[in-house]
DNA sequence: ATCCTTGCAAATCATTTGCATGATT
DNA sequence: AATCATGCAAATGATTTGCAAGGAT
């Protein structure tokens, strides 16, 4: 896929592909300890221009959540809305289609057009809520 | 609601406040510009440090938008969801009820309590999705 | 008079950028 | 060999913090 484009393939890009598909849910930051267990003389400043070209070329997306620190997970694997718990951190997942009543009201009502994969959901998670 | 708290009522903390409730979605740095109009004194850190106050009282909430900005808005109120378009960067926002359905079945199904003040979608808005 | 708040400046954290060196095609 | 990609360091932007001075109760 890199190659289509005319750019290359490296070992730092390779690492940092597999980081985020290893991590499932991963800060930029995250990823570069991911990658330095690896090899350590990446930089973190190339992790952060890994990620934005990997996004461009469609194999990793990202989103916000708590504090805005982005997350890059697979772009390849099923979509997702995520369950962000404000009590213990932990980020549960959803299938998108628990919004498709929502989303096409959105659609018909105000012509928006959702982008399902991007979704978090801010709350309390069972045990933290449950008190 | 300060004094309750043996906290102070500062001519600062009323401007936020205002800044706040005027803007409708600000984030900290808007405030700031916004409460510069009146009083051009204020420090930007007592902004942060007011904002985070007022959000331990109850006054004001706020979310995560595109890019990572935390935007503060008035607590008091309705509450919205808030529909971001990543073409144009407007944001416009629906009622809390469009989302009953899925919160119910969040709930029943993964015990998860849906914050639904705190609710950002992303996509297109009509005009930009419209193409 | 007390002690909470502010302003200021410096510290911190996340992210971006310029540029020379090194690697891939 | 020709470019593209990386590492490094410095720049930038956002947010936080320590501390002394100022203000509300």
């Amino acid at each position: 896929m890199l190659r289509e484009r005319g750019l290359r393939l490296t070992a730092q890009r390779q690492l940092v592909l597999e980081a985020v598909y290893d991590l499932g849910h991963a800060t930029p930051d995250q990823v570069h300890c991911k990658v330095a267990e690896t090899a350590a003389g990446v930089n973190i400043s190339t992790v952060y221009r890994t990620l934005e070209l990997l996004e461009d070329i469609g194999l990793v997306t990202h989103t916000h959540l708590s504090h805005g620190a982005p997350t890059y997970h697979a772009a390849l694997e099923e979509q997702h809305v995520h369950l962000v718990c404000r009590g213990c951190g932990r980020i549960d997942e959803v299938q998108p289609s628990a919004l498709d009543e929502v989303s096409a009201r959105l659609k018909d009502d105000r012509g928006f057009q959702l982008d399902v994969g991007h979704v978090s959901f801010f709350g309390k998670c069972k045990s933290c809520a449950g008190g």
